[in-house]
DNA sequence: CATTTATTCAACTATAGAGAATAAATGGAT
DNA sequence: ATCCATTTATTCTCTATAGTTGAATAAATG
């Protein structure tokens, strides 16, 4: 598959880094693509594809500072790289082209 | 991975069926994917998706009738199935869900 | 040191991609 | 009519990348 495009889970973990923007990490990006997609999200599936995005530099990570949680471990913060932000666009025009104006699919999404 | 989900190529392909309608084909399909998206997509992907889009029952196939062309092989007519079609307005709108009002993507797709 | 919160790892299945191989049909030459 | 080069299309093989699950590990705190 060619590096320099976004898989589709890839591509969902991306958008909601970027919707999450200061507070993206791990967990709160899993719950983020279950509740607006309504697919289920593991956590598995989405720590790899946080590193082939990282891999691929469409995203950046730095380690959190120590909240005032009961404990553990430090959060791993992602932001989208501008690379990372071209290839969302890129994804999202390649589909709405493929898309658009079929009317099986009620004139395209909103 | 889910059996039941879309992944991105597969989601063109069967977009690109979905928009040739009668004369959905390995090579049309091929054309329609590069011409909208601007990717390569060669015939082997292409027959490869539609090969697991069949076993996943999104799409059935048939066999064409002989044409006034030169000489060549049947080709093999694809269409898109009811369920075939719920899948894909799911992806869409898992998809939308996920984009829909950010900012950096400049307000959604047409 | 048990508990909490979070990340990483390992093993496996599914998807994607390129290119070579194969198949089937036709028209023309002999 | 039979052979065969040509045309059009599909299928096969091999490799790489993506995605899934569940268990393991890590780090912080009271």
């Amino acid at each position: 598959m060619a590096r320099t495009h976004l898989a589709e889970f890839e591509l969902m973990v991306l958008l909601a880094v970027i919707r999450l923007d200061e507070t993206a990490y791990g967990v709160p990006i899993s719950h983020e693509i279950e509740h607006r997609t309504g697919r289920e999200a593991s956590l598995g599936s989405v720590y790899a594809a946080l590193e082939r995005l990282e891999d691929k530099r469409f995203v950046k990570s730095r380690m959190g500072e120590r909240t005032a949680e009961r404990g553990g471990r430090a959060k791993r913060y992602f932001h989208v790289t501008a690379r990372g932000l071209r290839a969302v666009r890129e994804s999202q025009r390649a589909l709405t082209a493929l898309w658009q104006g079929l009317p099986q699919l009620e004139g395209g999404p909103a």
